[in-house]
DNA sequence: TCCGGTAACTTGAAGCTTCAACTAACAGTA
DNA sequence: TACTGTTAGTTGAAGCTTCAAGTTACCGGA
């Protein structure tokens, strides 16, 4: 009966605000609301169906499979995998022994300090990233970067960057972390 | 053994590609991409965090009560509702199920055509909503609009509006559903 | 009035993620 | 050597989503 007026922003307040912050969005920011709502919801399954369909694996064990094809060694530390594979620890054992079970990983007791386990892609798991990273890569074209203009690309790239930090406070690191870099004694994470 | 020299785009190919297309990322758009998958990842996670403590809901249903608390009679259509939510109308109708066990949500059969079902807003659902959605707006703004400058705002909607047109081919109409519109006696989707 | 076709749901099972223990290994201290 | 605390990782259960049927209601002929 009155809750229609401001679409997509929910119902009116009871009590009106007079926070410093303005309590609603404006038309323009909730435009751009709604159509990033359906991009982090659309999207994922998008990429997801790709996999699926083509590799028979979601884009979390992709994530995992590349982030570990890509270390020296064909090798990284559980807790540091998780985090480049933007995952909890729990999911990603839980993934790992899914893949272990397919022969494209295998687990390592890490020598010298057997707190720290160690994810390692066996030849199978290379040899399957491999033959899948094409068809991915040509996807993400497909779906994001062909549909952008060149300058599109670089404020997508500030934009994320801009709300990772917010969603992960203090994350600078973030999309920096070990990657190309040596085996990592340590994620560089901000304490 | 060499598959750690383009960094995040998986291993290099079998037989180097001479298509049309670049077969890989070129380093602005890989960097553009990973931050991307770090929100789109990240972000639904954060939402959903602040719903679950401030509400015990996660954001899709949140986004279903909100959509029916703009429409005309606080009442939809289950396959518009699934459309106006960005989810099948599988996933819709279990969730509604539980919502109406919560009593937020009543299912309606359609006078005058059974097939279809109305999902209908109860007195407690909107309150229900009214209480929950500034929170919840003050969330969006923390994480997102305010992390943003008000020009980043319009490119994020561009871009936004660019994925998706590719994400569902030939939906120039995304974010442009009957919302406050009349009960639609159909969503105007194309064909 | 019957019959095939189709569109709108619903439902149950399978699979994945999350959550909350729980275990294991080490570091520091006495 | 024992005791405490901390961090890494695992695991089982609960909950949600997806997938693949199944229903039900209507429409358009014959």
């Amino acid at each position: 009966m009155m809750a229609a007026d401001r679409p997509d922003q929910g119902p009116a307040p009871a009590v009106p605000s007079t926070d410093a912050q303005p309590p609603w969005l404006s038309d323009d920011e909730r435009d751009a609301w709604i159509r990033l709502v359906g991009v982090f919801i659309k999207l994922p399954a998008a990429l997801d169906a790709q996999l699926q369909r083509d590799a028979g694996i979601s884009h979390f064990e992709y994530m995992v499979l590349s982030r570990l094809s890509e270390a020296s060694d064909q090798t990284l530390r559980m807790s540091d995998l998780a985090v480049l594979a933007n995952g909890s620890l729990s999911r990603l054992s839980h993934v790992v022994t899914r893949l272990e079970r397919r022969g494209w990983v295998r687990r390592e007791a890490c020598p010298g300090d057997g707190r720290y386990t160690n994810a390692v892609l066996t030849d199978e798991g290379l040899a399957k990233v491999e033959a899948i990273a094409p068809g991915h890569v040509a996807a993400v074209r497909e779906l994001v970067i062909d549909a952008l203009r060149p300058e599109q690309v670089e404020q997508l790239r500030d934009i994320s960057q801009a709300i990772m930090g917010r969603v992960i406070p203090g994350a600078e690191w973030y999309g920096r972390l070990p990657h190309t870099g040596a085996p990592s004694p340590r994620a560089r994470r901000p304490a």
